[in-house]
DNA sequence: CTAGCTTCCTGATAGC
DNA sequence: TGCTATCAGGAAGCTA
């Protein structure tokens, strides 16, 4: 559920929280979450590093240590990486937490455990983890209609699946995806081999408009995070058709329906987003 | 190679 | 009330 938006701003929360802090203890509840390498490893050698800063790419956590050694966090569909005080209430699907200098805790907690660690030290690579395939960062100045329509336009599969494409743009979901496609006026079952470079332009500015819209209207302080423990960062209220089957366009007024796409739901304005 | 389907999981909710 | 079915949807892995 977290997009690109949201774990840039768990990102911006968390950093400094994290910099110049020691991971004193590490405890793994749930070996299932450890991707790499096996938990007895992953955990001595995350004991005793020194955080020197964090960073983003697409919907990927990365967490490098004063070492070069980095750690690798993908929060999928239920993850919540959280930094609490020690006494903090302990969650029940409380997978890993490591003791941090100063009286505080990362913890991890995923109710459907599909999120993912990997621990890499420097001389391993980003593929271990995925990071190297991932495609563009939807604010690169890189993004635009040619490129676009470079990767996907003699393809057949719906525009809506193809922003899921973490290939070809990193880090938009389900949410985002509707969204952009209601700001681009594209019908989510538009194939993209019948779209024009205008098109592509058209819908590369979208991805750019709402990645950053999404970024803008996600803030939140470091208490709010904690307090709704990284629940509830999602932009829901001031979406403009995800979620919103049965009600009006903002736009036209039309109902705003829904198509299950690739078994993902899809929401759109049958009237502002017709298909071609 | 491509694209679509299945799987991994639990909790919330709908329907009977 | 309590049971079962369905849905949520990121991405690896599989299949045609």
């Amino acid at each position: 559920m977290p997009e690109l938006p949201e774990i840039e701003t768990i990102k911006r929360i968390l950093e400094p929280q994290l910099k110049n802090r020691r991971i004193e203890k590490v405890q793994i509840n749930n070996e299932q979450v450890i991707a790499y390498p096996d938990p007895n490893t992953f955990r001595k050698e995350l004991t005793h590093q020194v955080i020197k800063g964090m960073r983003r790419r697409g919907k990927y956590l990365i967490i490098n240590f004063v070492n070069n050694d980095r750690l690798i966090v993908h929060l999928r569909m239920t993850g919540q990486l959280l930094v609490t005080p020690t006494d903090f209430k302990v969650e029940k699907h409380t997978h890993l937490i490591a003791d941090l200098s100063s009286e505080k805790q990362i913890r991890y907690i995923d109710v459907r455990r599909f999120g993912r660690f990997w621990y890499l030290r420097k001389d391993e690579a980003d593929a271990i983890a995925g990071l190297d395939k991932l495609g563009i960062e939807p604010l690169s100045k890189n993004l635009n209609g040619q490129y676009l329509m470079k990767k996907a336009g003699k393809s057949r599969r719906y525009v809506k699946t193809m922003l899921h494409d973490q290939k070809i743009v990193a880090g938009i979901g389900n949410i985002y995806s509707d969204e952009i496609l209601f700001k681009a006026r594209l019908n989510p079952q538009q194939r993209c081999n019948e779209l024009e470079l205008k098109d592509w332009d058209n819908l590369a500015q979208a991805i750019q408009f709402i990645i950053k819209w999404g970024i803008d209207t996600n803030k939140m302080t470091a208490s709010e995070y904690l307090k709704t423990e990284g629940k509830d960062y999602r932009n829901i209220p001031n979406l403009k058709v995800y979620g919103r089957e049965g009600e009006k366009c903002f736009h036209c007024g039309q109902i705003i329906k829904r198509v299950v796409i690739n078994g993902r739901s899809s929401c759109y304005c049958p009237s502002c987003q017709s298909l071609k």
